[in-house]
RNA sequence: GGAGGGGUACCCAAGCGGCCAACGGGGGCAGACUGUAAAUCUGCUGGCUUAUGCCUUCGUAGGUUCGAAUCCUACCCCCUCCA
């Protein structure tokens, strides 16, 4: 049993308590292992895989997922510096939210071996004398040493009442659920904790936390999220999935590929003394884009998106299967600048003026310097806006 | 309840009657250089079928003025101290 906890142990960043967590493995029943989602992001992105690998780290060892929809947490929002009372989704939009989420999760985990479960499902019924009894648990004090609380107290922000509530009703969760074990972030540190103590207060052991590092964004300094558009989705289609791997930076490329590659230790440890003796990082970086997009579509899709990449980057020619569009003109002209508006290619008209003056609009690969020449009916032209976007546009 | 400070574009932050579509920084986008890397340099960073033009934007609503982000009034929100 000390293999499995090794296991376990791989990769995460602190696990409290790790004997206890030791005990646990070695008694030989199924571990109830938790992890919470958000319900108002059902686009996973390779953050949340750091998590789901860990989840299915422990299926695979015979224990049982619990994957959380915090659709009752979510009308608080994680205190995160700005929150205000969230609205309360629609049953049928976290129902929705949920299939999306499993669409995506089952890519990851083994179904057989997961529950999905709803907060909703216990706290839409808590009295409100219950909810008072489980606020009497905390105090301000405790509340007060989460990192974020105490720095928005210090510099003076506003904290409402209602987000001391959400590591409450994170942690009656955890009660809820009977948990045994409950990932998270590095950054649930405190509400994985509360969960703990309040599984004590209300007679049960508590749960084990293990915590998993945080995945930077592709920006290489923020965690990885959707609202910081620094994201790579699990769904995304397998050019762009491996275009933004290749486009991070080298040095962010070891941190991916530690927390998010499959490979052992040792291939990793190669790869890293063969670019310390001068290999091209790049090429170890294709490696590990093609084992991304393999496992989120197919070898046969990883295979194709590299040959598009090496023809669209390397050998500048135009990708296969961009995107063809009729604009319909009844005037008979139009201008470029409206063209791209309308096509999609840029925000807006003024944008379109603004590219095609830093020279980054070409048309069938001539670069233009005029935005408003004209474009006839009947024509059908390849646009080019900076070096991702492309359309075939005929005028109609 | 009282006193004071504050709300400016994606974020931070100047401006405090016309030269303000609004300094500067960050972020983002684009160009050069590359390996769609990093670093660096340069430009752009409200909208409008290009316009010494018009429209929208400095918490909200009104007002003063030839003219307001800038002055006045009311309201909303945030912070600090006192109770």
């Amino acid at each position: 049993m000390d293999n499995d906890f090794d296991t376990i142990k791989h990769g995460t960043v602190e696990i409290l308590l790790e004997v206890q967590l030791r005990t646990k493995l070695s008694a030989g029943r199924p571990l109830r292992v938790k992890a919470g989602f958000d319900p108002t992001a059902p686009d996973l992105h390779l953050g949340h895989t750091v998590l789901l690998n860990k989840l299915r780290q422990f299926q695979t060892l015979g224990h049982r997922a619990l994957f959380l929809i915090g659709d009752f947490t979510g009308m608080i929002g994680d205190p995160s510096g700005r929150s205000t009372i969230r609205k309360a989704l629609t049953r049928e939009a976290v129902v929705e939210n949920a299939a999306t989420y499993t669409d995506q999760i089952f890519k990851v985990l083994d179904a057989e071996h997961t529950e999905i479960v709803f907060n909703s499902t216990w706290m839409d019924k808590m009295p409100a004398a219950d909810m008072v009894r489980l606020a009497s648990r905390a105090t301000v004090a405790r509340m007060l040493e989460r990192e974020d609380f105490t720095r928005r107290y210090k510099n003076g922000q506003a904290i409402a009442i209602h987000e001391f509530l959400y590591p409450l009703i994170q942690g009656y969760d955890s009660v809820a659920l009977q948990a045994d074990v409950e990932l998270g972030g590095t950054d649930q540190k405190f509400n994985l904790l509360i969960g703990r103590q309040l599984q004590a207060e209300y007679g049960q052991e508590p749960q084990t936390v293990v915590m998993m590092p945080l995945l930077e964004g592709t920006d290489g300094a923020q965690k990885m999220s959707k609202s910081l558009n620094n994201y790579i989705g699990i769904n995304e289609p397998p050019q762009e999935m491996f275009g933004k791997l290749m486009s991070i930076s080298d040095e962010l490329m070891w941190r991916y590929v530690s927390l998010l590659s499959l490979r052992g230790k040792a291939e990793l440890e190669t790869w890293k003394r063969a670019v310390a003796e001068g290999a091209n990082p790049r090429d170890y970086k294709v490696l590990f884009a093609q084992e991304m997009v393999t496992r989120f579509h197919s070898a046969r899709a990883a295979d194709l998106a590299y040959k598009d990449f090496v023809q669209r980057f390397r050998e500048h020619a135009l990708p296969d299967g961009m995107p063809e569009l009729t604009i319909p003109e009844p005037t008979g002209a139009i201008t470029v600048a409206s063209l791209l508006k309308r096509a999609g290619l840029t925000a807006s008209t003024s944008e379109a003026i603004r590219m095609v003056a830093q020279g980054a609009v070409r048309i069938d690969g001539e670069k233009t310097q005029d935005a408003m020449r004209k474009v006839f009916s009947g024509s059908t032209h390849v646009f080019q806006v900076g070096k991702r976007r492309f359309a075939k546009v005929s005028v109609v």
